[in-house]
DNA sequence: GCAAATCCTGCAAACGATTGCAAAAATCCT
DNA sequence: AGGATTTTTGCAATCGTTTGCAGGATTTGC
């Protein structure tokens, strides 16, 4: 009747080697295996090889109520940042023996609230969290005092660790590039605000916008709701109708940065031709894009693995000094074609109007 | 001390209501509701509810020998097909209060047997695969009996269920797409074959171009060994070597066709002005990619959400009928401009040679 | 109105590990 | 050599569920 093997268990190997289960435990478990003589232990090890001994994940967690896995929340797997960053989190948990559960939210704060308590319910021993707000009420509530660690975003509490890129480098970069090329009149299509990544790209652009003395007459930046391609054309459009001059954007991720392109093409005005954008994360394929994307390269998979190590170290130090870490991951600036010197000089006055200029430029 | 608050298990809803934990069990279970009276059962369905009672997942797996997950193995998640599939599998599984751990292989056999060995001793219920081999001899011996799911690929062992995409069909449409656009000479740069879509790729095109008749001079395909960019540009230029003409290039998935498209373009060889390509998925960004790729659009999240599904029926299933089931999803063709009417009529001969046209067509 | 059937609930034994405690054995010390 | 100490091993409780069994209460049939 039983069509399904039966798992071979402590018992079985204690029952072979003519020992207690209790000895078999110790003699298996690293941290215990001085309490029982060398050469029993070495010989129960054998058996169990032997027999094929696999732990009981479920019992090892009733027992201990450690589960040795990592709740994982992002808005949306598919999005193309995430992919590397899951895959540096398996291979940083990976190396010592936990696993992640992940989970997408939509960015839908009742999806989350629910994923959350799913997690909660599965037993993770903590979580991973690309989806916190700056100010998020629900991580606190919901993740019963376990370990967090924030990633890509950072929230406003103290309790939770986080690693994150260095933005503010990152639009410091950018500026620094586009203004040497001569760029004076630089806008910003912004990420959502209440996320970090949004906000502090965002006021890195609004700070080094002032230091090195790029669009004078005050700031140029509309605000995405989304980090998406359609959010990118709709800001590209609604930065036309300020009727401001400008000869470069800097976008707050490469989706927006494609979708502007997109929208100024078809108004008439090329890029990099007339106009320079820029993008941020550097994503699949944005090189292969004309023109290639100029944009700024994170470390996702190196993201994803410190978050992972992170998560065990404070996993590991439990009741100990929980103490939170803060880190932040250098970027590079990698410039193609999207980016150009201007030339000619920017005639001051409407933009919005169609505007051919020589269709190939040297 | 206890810095983590208790969890409120099964006593103490029992000791709440003031009934045995066996009755909360069942109250709770609504498989077993109808064996407690409808009105305790409210009365202790409240109270958990009010006391915030949430099962202990370890607990349940210990006692019923089910953990409500499903182990995911793939090649490589930040490949940019498998994001969303896994999260049409997660989207499948959360309906049924199951969740799924996944894990890459990096098409790396050794790794395979790690993780479904990690997979298992986690006593995942059973298998989503996306990395079988035409013939696999891994798996029978390490899914323990568990049912298997074999996703995009198939496996020639009729123990094992699949969802795969028509990929017969993709490769007919695409052909027969060129073929009214007037190609003959057409190539393919076919995939590995040790895995199906692969084969299935390549034996669609061998047979498809014999019964469009094109390439009547007989087949003009060349392998890659990775289904990556870089083996597009190999494979481009391997063609070229040939020497023999041809104007259109059906690849065996997206990353080809782009990797095929810079190799030619580097010859001289324009796309579409010279040559046309194909690819196969329909990847993020191909559609704004110069020129935008024309491709068979697959669905990946539904191909995911369905595999889920056949999972957890096969799991409910358990101990009746077994049944396998195979589910080949409808593709669509998406014509965008990296094909084309040849124009004009390729003149028989050297191909490899440069070749310049006209730059701009109509 | 009484025996039989049915319904509801509780008891207790699992599931497979970990771990404090105690007993037994080995080792040490003087 | 004999008591004290240490090392090695076993016993048994426990984690939070599920579930077969049985007994008590209730309903049913006639």
């Amino acid at each position: 009747m039983q069509d399904r093997k039966q798992r071979v268990t402590l018992k079985h190997v204690a029952k072979a080697v003519g020992v207690n289960v209790s000895t078999v435990s110790r003699a298996l478990d690293p941290a215990a295996t001085h309490h029982v003589s060398p050469e029993l232990a070495e010989e129960i090890r054998k058996a169990s090889r032997k027999l094929g001994y696999k732990p009981n994940a479920a019992a090892y967690s009733l027992k201990t109520n450690r589960t040795r896995t990592i709740g994982v929340v992002v808005p949306d797997i598919a999005d193309p940042v995430f992919p590397p960053i899951i895959r540096g989190i398996e291979d940083g948990l990976g190396l010592h023996d936990y696993v992640s559960i992940v989970a997408n939210t939509d960015n839908d704060a009742r999806r989350e609230e629910r994923v959350l308590e799913t997690l909660n319910s599965r037993g993770v021993d903590g979580f991973i969290l690309a989806t916190t707000k700056r100010r998020d009420a629900l991580i606190p509530r919901l993740t019963e005092g376990k370990p967090v660690i924030s990633i890509i975003r950072k929230v406003d509490d103290a309790r939770f660790s986080s690693v994150v890129h260095d933005e503010d480098e990152g639009i410091r970069r950018l500026l620094t590039h586009l203004v040497s090329l001569g760029h004076r009149e630089i806008a910003h299509i912004a990420g959502p605000q209440e996320v970090s990544t949004g906000f502090m790209r965002y006021s890195a652009y609004e700070r080094y916008r002032k230091l090195l003395g790029a669009s004078p007459a005050g700031t140029l930046a509309v605000f995405a709701r989304t980090f998406s391609e359609e959010e990118g054309e709709r800001c590209a459009e609604e930065l036309l109708v300020t009727g401001r001059a400008f000869t470069a954007v800097v976008c707050a991720n490469d989706q927006l940065a494609i979708g502007a392109i997109a929208a100024f093409q078809r108004r008439g005005l090329l890029c990099p031709d007339n106009i320079s954008v820029t993008g941020f994360n550097d994503i699949p394929l944005v090189d292969r894009l004309q023109p290639p994307l100029t944009t700024v390269r994170v470390q996702h998979h190196k993201l994803g693995f410190e978050s992972a190590l992170l998560a065990v170290e404070a996993l590991r130090a439990s009741g100990k000094t929980p103490k939170t870490s803060h880190m932040v991951l250098p970027i590079e600036l990698v410039v193609r074609a999207s980016t150009r010197a201007v030339r000619p000089p920017m005639p001051p006055g409407k933009v919005g109007a169609r505007k051919r200029d020589a269709e190939r430029a040297d």
